[in-house]
DNA sequence: GGTTAATCGAGACGGTACGTCACGTCTTAGT
DNA sequence: ACTAAGACGTGACGTACCGTCTCGATTAACC
């Protein structure tokens, strides 16, 4: 049997705070924008101390991006219907609604920005959403045939979908029917 | 006969002042990173005011984008060999070689991190810099047959830089390989 | 024949400027109180150019002590009655009115605030000002008996002036009554 | 039973911190004077934040005025010698004492200069120290017959000390002792 | 059941940078 | 030479947050 938590006398750490601070974080972001939330906000209006929040976050980013993993629904399929093409449109649309849905939108573009200023978080932001992201996609990949690699066509997917996000202009359906007809392998007639 | 400049009265702005303070941004930039860059710093540095810089630029990453447009070396052909293939070929090596000079992806990353949390930076960002690389591109691709609407096609290819720019993996050889490939339309057998 | 002006060459000193300024610093005293008052206001307020309040006067207190000089009426009587205690209450009785004219109290007390702070200005202030009152009732006092020597005796007249009007408190008739009778050598039954 | 300090939450103010301000507050006007005392600089010299100064004090008025509260010498005896003359005699040397020495005289005369431009001030200097001397001097008046009222009276008293400290004269003995006799009354012979 | 220890809300602390204000100087074109 | 206009370098302002540090109170495991 494990015992990965050795048990350690004291105070447990309080889920309801926990749980304050993330939704303090969405709301604040909503209501503000990422660049009015800040720490002190956040522990206002949460009603925990400040000391709370960095004992157990290295960042607003982190907190942030810990309340959309908790909070926001980011769940993206992996469909499986014996057709790459139509996989792909399913993925591509469960990924543009995600990204159409603005306040979440905002705080994405929001944690890619701070991903650029701050290299520790950068590599969390990494590790724990955009590499998973990748993952569900390549698996769809994975079993069709492709004009490049699968890498290559992981980034056109991805990389379309941030550069319109971070240039603000929406994700709609043409792009996603034009992204499925690139990426599927045209047979030679 | 022309009237350009009304004539105001009063001292002229000083070139002077505003090549130091745009010397300074990309030293510091250079030196600290876009987070260590503040308009105190940039003052110092150029032996300038703060006013003087408040009053000429509205944040310091319009200070830092002045300073690129300027100071650097941005240039980007759109090469017309009566192949697009060939064209793209030379468009995406010129851009990559821009996005493997370090210190300038930095700034760059950086600018587009700023344009995230701040709306009004956004706007300029996107007329003064990425509007004017696209539209040396559309000129490429308008010449061409593609497999998508050159709309699409742009933001394949600058959604791929940016995505590999942001996520700090390279821009490599192959992967220009790749995205040629797939925009140069595939003739049927 | 007297020739004090050197006759130069170039523009003459603008009297229109000079009373604009002087207006100026009165009526931006009067709205703003001392504190608010600024050279730059001046300038703006009075359509002139900061360089020309600077070339006239030292200071903004200056420009005060001299609108006051220019456009107050500053006049006080050295009556002579045959009677000291009949002179000096109508001495006191016209500096009190200057003292409660309110905006005018305000200005000197600000003007006196400034002489603690700024040396040079202090003996400016001492001789266009205090000094030129203090030879005013002199020349009452000489002409009596007193009490006290007749420094003494100025220093407690301006002494009790200057104290009410710097601790905000009214010089009233009463007052005024009270100093005669304690300046007036009181005659043995 | 009390419950004079009803106990708040959060870390308690730093008496240390308090010190160290009041302390530096002291050194840089005798140094450079008040006209040189700023904020920025009371911060650097004791060690702390600037916050920390305005979360306890108003202005740097008011940083002075209780650095010299705290840490000057400022005691005046009222004296009961059972003869007014003399009990006089001895408050205006204590008086005069502290008015001759000259960093004090320099801190005091800023202050009474920063009551006249900054209103709020005004009262706290009247009430935490103008004040409390007037009611020492009361208290000695209250026992002897004068030429004038009790008022009229403490008023030419800190009159003359103002008005001489205020135009840089000295308070010499001599004016001690005329006040003395201008203030006992004079018996009929 | 008392001891020990981790956590909690609260809030003061030393810092850093912010964006603004006014200073006194300078440069410009015009009178 | 003087003027109005206004940009310039300088320096202090008062504020916002940062991340750290006491506080006293609370809550859990351990002896």
């Amino acid at each position: 049997m494990s015992n990965h938590e050795p048990v350690r006398p004291g105070r447990k750490r309080s889920e309801e705070s926990r749980l304050a601070i993330l939704t303090a974080a969405l709301e604040l972001t909503a209501e503000l924008g990422y660049a009015g939330l800040t720490i002190d906000g956040i522990a206002a209006r949460s009603g925990t101390g400040k000391q709370t929040i960095y004992r157990w976050w290295p960042s607003k980013a982190d907190v942030l991006l810990d309340a959309l993993a908790t909070k926001a629904d980011l769940f993206v399929p992996s469909p499986d219907e014996g057709d790459l093409a139509e996989d792909l449109r399913q993925f591509l649309a469960a990924s543009f609604d995600l990204g159409n849905r603005k306040p979440l939108a905002d705080a994405l573009r929001a944690l890619m920005a701070q991903a650029q200023i701050d290299t520790e978080f950068r590599e969390r932001f990494w590790t724990v959403f955009l590499q998973r992201r990748r993952e569900a996609l390549r698996v769809l990949l994975d079993r069709g045939d492709l004009p490049t690699s699968v890498e290559t066509a992981t980034d056109v997917v991805f990389g379309v979908i941030w550069y319109r996000l971070l240039t603000d202009r929406p994700l709609d359906e043409r792009l996603a029917e034009e992204l499925v007809t690139l990426l599927s392998e045209r047979t030679p007639s």
